[in-house]
DNA sequence: GTGTGGCAATATCTGTATAG
DNA sequence: CTATACAGATATTGCCACAC
């Protein structure tokens, strides 16, 4: 003879959610039920230690990890939907979280974002297959870009900028690949020195193939910074953005996406 | 169509600080 | 030592205009 009430399918799946996640105070206030009742059901299930039981990481030390900076993640949470979630440990302090599982969920959609090449691989779990290729994506990124994001101008680099320009004979592609730079970088560089030399033109009646049009497409989509794209179309990383933009592409702190795709 | 001009907006990074 | 907050500086991105 049972004195408890039937736990149902919703309820089951509640607990082996939060178990580890919400404390067993707030499970059993949500449910209605005891501590010590909850408690046993959860031992019952299998489920271990609470605080064992989290298959994930603190903000913090995922900072740490990936190579950034705790605001950094602040942000992603506050703008792009970063999951993470406050979680209560053995004290009274919450801290913020996020599971492995909707780490590489929120990953997958927002690979651009993140830098692979910053950190070795398996140190955040199992790897989804897709990472390889973008750690393969941002390696070469680095080849093309070295600098780290942030780094300042020096009297050096500006000047041989302006060197360059004076010669009348170096494009985009050239000048951002001697200054170590992006060509949307040295573009910018040049509109704040308040220079009126430009760099020299590509050619701009060579339409896309349909076959270029799909590399483009697939490329952006891994991952691919403008300038690998463009290095491996013959154009520069600024004429891809373009293509790209007029392919329907917008950018949202360099994800891609198409408009019309709703979610 | 294509590559680029121009500029507002904003993400990253550094540094400092507080609390547990 | 870990987690968090926040401000300032500036490098980079997003976007659309525009000349060929």
């Amino acid at each position: 003879m049972r004195r408890g009430k039937k736990w149902s399918e919703e309820e089951l799946e509640y607990l082996e959610d939060k178990w580890g996640a919400v404390s067993i105070k707030g499970i059993a206030k949500k449910l209605n039920r005891s501590v010590n009742a909850v408690k046993l059901k959860a031992q019952r299930m299998g489920l271990g230690d609470a605080r064992s039981h989290f298959d994930g990481i603190t903000v913090s030390q995922l900072s740490l990890v990936l190579n950034t900076h705790y605001g950094i993640l602040k942000n992603w949470i506050k703008l792009y939907d970063f999951p993470a979630r406050k979680k209560v440990f053995a004290a009274e302090n919450k801290v913020l979280v996020v599971t492995y599982q909707d780490f590489w969920k929120w990953a997958k959609e927002n690979r651009h974002m993140l830098d692979f090449s910053r950190f070795e691989r398996l140190s955040l779990g199992p790897e989804p297959k897709w990472v390889e290729e973008k750690r393969k994506a941002d390696q070469i990124k680095k080849l093309h870009v070295p600098k780290p994001h942030n780094t300042p101008w020096s009297k050096d680099d500006d000047e041989k900028l302006k060197w360059m320009l004076n010669q009348f004979k170096y494009t985009y592609p050239e000048i951002a690949e001697e200054l170590k730079r992006s060509q949307a970088a040295v573009k910018r560089r040049i509109l704040d020195l308040g220079l009126k030399q430009r760099p020299i033109r590509l050619p701009n009646h060579i339409k896309y193939s349909p076959e270029e049009e799909r590399l483009l497409i697939d490329l952006l989509g891994k991952g691919y910074c403008f300038e690998e794209i463009a290095d491996r179309l013959n154009r520069s990383a600024l004429g891809v953005r373009g293509k790209a933009e007029r392919l329907g592409y917008k950018f949202k702190n360099g994800v891609p996406y198409l408009e019309k795709e709703i979610g």
